[in-house]
DNA sequence: AGCCAGGCTCTCG
DNA sequence: CGAGAGCATGGC
């Protein structure tokens, strides 16, 4: 095994604790994203060899206005290429180079929010590793529970994730789209998914294998071109195509107003309890302008952490 | 026990 | 078109 130790300086303000706490939930693990022991752990595979990443602050307590952090990639072998390849997806995925200062900014006048600001100080909006990941996550999250959700996105790794062991551990990396199209819909269905999801999954894997679905390509395509080329897809409406754009790719503008969970979180800290259709969702959120999809990952982060004594 | 969860498709008036 | 059934699993 090869190991590489090298440094990352985000854009400030930035925690690590928060970013990587986001990404994981708060709950330590959640699919192959490992936040433990102040040290965020994903593993990733590039030209089907396993390269794993490892991202740990360089003081503590950290210090949000001043961050820097120490990468760590690990590999069978490592080249200079798979070096630079992994420093590249570790400031993706923990969206190192996002400036919140314009978010704060708006949200001074966030009578709601603004009480929150010193304790969610520095949460970058992370993100997927691979616009194929972030589907399959929000299919899994469709319709169900939360708790459910992690639970199958877990059991997806768990059961088809490329492994590799390392320091007395076995990391795993989330299914490439060939394996999940080899495993079928019954091994897909043996992780609690419906009949109906495997089905969504596998033909997007399929498509993605064949080449005829060049999901990756839309990474860095416009938000209404991602929402043109995904809607058509079998199993993928409106909300999921805005989980995809807010939480895989970490576009700021974009609201999931059609969110069960977000709309209540809403009523009751915006409406005085009274329900919120999509429509007055949308509506609500325009007052936070281009920045209204980083807002919705406060108040998730928010409620998570169980700050809004409102909700108590 | 039964209903609802961070939706979506399919079917039927 | 709009409304409604069905879906997997876990928690209340």
């Amino acid at each position: 095994m090869e190991r590489w130790e090298g440094r990352l300086a985000p854009t400030p303000p930035f925690s690590l604790a928060l970013t990587a706490g986001y990404q994981t939930y708060f709950q330590g693990q959640v699919g192959a994203d490992r936040f433990q022991n102040g040290v965020y752990s994903r593993l990733l595979v590039r030209n089907g060899r396993p390269v794993l990443l490892q991202v740990a602050g360089s003081s503590s307590p950290e210090d949000p206005n001043h961050p820097l952090l120490r990468i760590q990639v690990v590999a069978p072998t490592l080249a200079q290429e798979d070096i630079a390849w992994a420093v590249e997806r570790a400031s993706w995925i923990l969206h190192t180079d996002a400036d919140l200062r314009p978010l704060y900014t708006r949200l001074q006048e966030d009578h709601t929010l603004r009480p929150l600001l010193p304790a969610l100080y520095g949460l970058h909006p992370p993100r997927m590793p691979s616009v194929f990941e972030g589907l399959v996550f929000a299919i899994c999250g469709q319709q169900v529970s939360s708790v459910v959700a992690r639970r199958i996105r877990t059991a997806l790794v768990e059961r088809f994730g490329e492994p590799m062991d390392w320091d007395g551990q076995v990391w795993r990396a989330f299914p490439s789209p060939e394996r999940l199209w080899e495993t079928g819909v019954k091994g897909l269905r043996e992780v609690g998914l419906s009949q109906r999801k495997a089905e969504y999954i596998l033909d997007i894997a399929r498509q993605a294998v064949e080449g005829s679905l060049p999901l990756e390509a839309l990474a860095y395509s416009p938000s209404p071109e991602v929402e043109a080329r995904l809607t058509p897809l079998r199993g993928i409406g409106r909300w999921t195509v805005e989980w995809v754009l807010l939480r895989g790719l970490g576009r700021p503008e974009v609201f999931p107003a059609g969110d069960l969970a977000l709309q209540r979180l809403l009523a009751r800290l915006y409406n005085h309890g009274s329900p919120l259709s999509a429509e007055e969702a949308r509506m609500l959120a325009e007052r936070w302008g281009p920045w209204k999809g980083y807002v919705a990952v406060l108040l998730f982060a928010g409620a998570r952490l169980g700050l809004f004594p409102s909700l108590r």
